[in-house]
DNA sequence: AACTAGGTGGGAAAAAGTGGGAAATATAAT
DNA sequence: ATTATATTTCCCACTTTTTCCCACCTAGTT
């Protein structure tokens, strides 16, 4: 299961190393892809399948027909790729979705159970913060 | 699967290089013809006998008028081209595509699973964010 | 102190992308 | 039909990017 925060560094050639605790779990190929929300999210290849079969209406061949369903393919599809694990556990993060959420020198690398998300530093303790204080209203909430 | 996105430039010559990453799933030969919204869409041979059988199977279930199939058609099959990657890569892009989508000098190359579009790149990153407002409400609509 | 493990950085080699000239082919003009 | 002109194809070369490998640094251990 993948768990944890981890801050690392994002290089000059756009490598980042990912955290020790994740990589026998990630296997040696990934699948990363702009999440919902401001992060990315790293999928193993299983997992990854399993998400673009659903997503991927696959009974049928000529799903660029429909207008939304070929909207939502080029936002899930395009906008991902395929990524190795490099023999001392890093990958290449393309710039394009380093843009996208906005990734400068280090990232938040966070494990949500079966994939990964990668955040802006500065965003993550900010969403941190945020869910925090959420948890705690809630809490209050409860406890009356 | 063809993932990812890609920006290339187009020479005087019309030629394109096809993104390392795609040239083995694409093979020697593909089928470029217009696609649906502002660009093109590239298939493999395999790909496009699928597409083009399905799409002129007069029993299918697309439920078009018989008019609206023959113009469909025309459109898809009529400008269609095959066209051959050369020895490094690239393609030649017909003129008569490059207008109609607007292509100047560089494209975004983008793979969407089984298919690859080819857009002029500012119109790219216009469709990006449009889909990417939308997402959310698409994504709803899709689980459903 | 030396060792190990995890993370970071950098140089050299390899690959990818781009551009341009010459040969081959096609098109047009005389 | 022949020459001239343009277009396409093939090949080579340059530049940039990516990949591979090695070295270093820091923190925790022996």
């Amino acid at each position: 299961m993948l768990i944890g925060e981890y801050i690392h560094t994002i290089d000059e050639k756009n490598r980042m190393s990912l955290p020790a605790k994740f990589r026998k779990e990630l296997g040696k190929k990934i699948i990363i892809t702009p999440g919902l929300g401001q992060c990315l999210f790293i999928f193993t290849n299983k997992e990854w399948e399993k998400v673009s079969k659903k997503l991927s209406d696959s009974d049928n061949d000529l799903s660029f027909l429909k207008a939304d369903q070929r909207n939502f393919n080029r936002y899930m599809f395009g906008r991902a790729a395929e990524v190795e694990i490099d023999s001392i556990g890093r990958i290449l993060i393309p710039d394009f979705l380093k843009e996208r959420i906005g990734l400068k020198n280090t990232a938040a690398i966070v494990g949500v159970k079966d994939r990964v998300e990668v955040w802006n530093e500065k965003k993550w303790s900010e969403e941190k913060e945020l869910v925090e204080k959420q948890a705690e209203a809630l809490a209050e909430k409860l406890a009356k």
